[in-house]
DNA sequence: TCCGGCACTCGATAGCATCGAGTGCCAGCC
DNA sequence: GGCTGGCACTCGATGCTATCGAGTGCCGGA
């Protein structure tokens, strides 16, 4: 029931919504290259459209809106992502080129640059850190009891925890309790740390299983540091009431929503959540398009595009494919 | 010219205006207790702020609503912090007894509790770094000729810069890296670190050399992981038009704007930056509401609250200068 | 100096007619 | 059987007018 016809007046129907906002009418379609028939005709294949669920009508006598379902056909059957053209291939290049520094930075710069192509909010998370090695690890005293255990993680990651020990230890102590940590830990994933082995000091001791055990948990909870959000002052413009902007804005704002939305389709590749599919209500006048980006033939982490339900899908899946494959690429370079 | 009758209307202006976001007319401020006149000299002495400055008349016929001058006079002679109610005296509390963890950890959950008390975005910054001196400095190499450099400040900070050195160097040799940078730059004021002299190995000077360049010019910017914007959602509803809320939500994400508005009245103590007083053309329809805090002694950064110029002074007044104070108390027991 | 009274202003609201984009349906045509 | 032109109908949007009422400015009297 869904012939060549009817794909070309839904494509017509979404790609002018997506443009303009406006329910379409039966006549903007009929008008339109690839569809050689009269509004009549095209009235008929809608009342199908929308009994099947990809259509829906605001009202009578108005023109018809794409549903959630409409969308999900589209962005499966109807489109692939669309080359960029030359000023954001060039954008891409020269970010590209010229990004360097530490990964942290990397990652925030390119949620600015996926922001920047798309127009749209932009989330970018990193390597969950359960799955990097330990390269370093240091306690370093703050005066008194406090110190602070910081490691260096094998993606260029640096983790930290600050320990608040039951006695006081010294300069010379806490040396000893890095050189310990360090032979025990160094190679070892993130994720599971062996317990350190008495080294005969018990202060030593004490502080070495303190930082095993507040790195342990800075490797279950998602690193604040490694995940990026931005753009969404772009995305405010794509809505019309202040309330869903504040919705939005609000879900942005918890970072492990956000990062839950990334993580549930990092297995899948580039892949599209549209308006409930991704089950967050908040976000229920919202797509999320995400891919994950590969190092060294590992996933690495997500990137991903958050807009309204009537985004610029060809648009977004190219610019989040591109980008992911690079970022891929260039951080593959660097290791 | 301003008697106290006029500043008592000024006052019923101010305070309903906040409260309703409609203008507000003669017959609302008679009736309010601390006025014993008739709406008609109400009128009279309207009319008489509006010719000095502080209050606006939308267009003939309508209410009165305070100017930029009007909140401002609100702020400095009519209004002092008043107390925060029971609850929020407990919220406040319970926080500082339960919060602990890292200097960042604690920054960011302040700038929420901010957000919660008061409903507005909140901006908390940390010490600029270059008034931190050195505890630990550590080369780690991350293969290849790529290498972290990874300082840890006297405040607990974290500073970590990426290298790209020309040659390949061992771990040996960064070992030894490590320990020529230490001896020199551990101790020292991250914004005022010497040359380090040769060491008689190119590669480790060569190292050496790129570390320190690293550092310092990442003490010039401020560092982003020490500057935390929290509650932009809550912020939105205090607008009703979505071109405001991008305008505002595009400046809280370039941060060196808001830290470079914080910064400036550093030394001013709890203070007040309304509508253009900022300067900031995008913050025309918003306040800032501004503290520093000190760790010893010392102003080590600075918290604010940014809200509409309507905002509800005396609740952000006071909620600032309470949480600055107990900030500042908190992060000195810990040190 | 204050206040009551009064004419006036002007945005907001409601009612009403009009417009027009869009629909559904039907009868005729290929 | 499928497509199309024609046609009556729906209903939001637009615009006009009348009305309402909160609020003002001003004046004259207490």
């Amino acid at each position: 029931m869904m012939d060549e016809r009817r794909k070309a007046i839904l494509r017509v129907v979404v790609e002018e919504y997506i443009e303009t906002a406006q329910p379409v009418g039966s006549t903007h379609v009929a008008r339109a290259p690839h569809v050689a028939v009269s509004p009549a005709t095209v009235r008929n294949d809608m009342v199908a459209l929308e009994q099947e669920g990809y259509l829906h009508q605001p009202h009578t006598s108005a023109g018809r809106v794409p549903t959630d379902k409409g969308y999900r056909f589209f962005v499966d059957t109807l489109v692939q992502p669309g080359p960029l053209d030359e000023t954001e291939l060039q954008q891409v290049g020269s970010f590209f080129a010229k990004a360097h520094g530490a990964l942290e930075e990397m990652l925030h710069d390119t949620s600015r640059l996926l922001s920047g192509l798309t127009d749209y909010a932009s989330v970018v998370v990193g390597e969950p850190p359960e799955d990097a090695t330990v390269r370093s690890v240091q306690l370093v005293g703050l005066g008194a009891r406090h110190v602070l255990v910081v490691a260096v993680l094998s993606n260029g990651a640096v983790t930290k925890a600050h320990l608040e020990l039951a006695d006081e230890i010294g300069e010379g102590r806490l040396a000893a309790a890095t050189a310990h940590l360090s032979r025990w830990l160094i190679g070892r994933p993130l994720s599971d740390l062996p317990p350190v082995p008495p080294s005969g000091d018990s202060l030593v001791d004490a502080a070495d299983a303190a930082a095993v055990s507040a790195l342990r948990s800075a490797a279950q909870r998602p690193d604040p540091e490694q995940v990026f959000v931005g753009g969404a002052s772009r995305m405010a413009a794509a809505f019309d009431a202040v309330d869903s902007v504040r919705r939005v804005l609000g879900i942005l704002e918890q970072q492990y929503v956000v990062v839950g939305l990334l993580r549930d389709v990092l297995d899948r590749g580039l892949s599209v959540a549209i308006g409930g599919e991704h089950g967050v209500e908040s976000l229920l006048e919202c797509s999320v398009v995400v891919a994950p980006y590969e190092v060294e033939g590992e996933v690495a982490g997500a990137i991903g595009v958050l807009g309204p339900t009537r985004m610029h899908y060809p648009k977004a899946l190219a610019a989040v494919a591109m980008v992911s494959q690079r970022l891929g690429r260039r951080l593959s370079d660097d290791a």
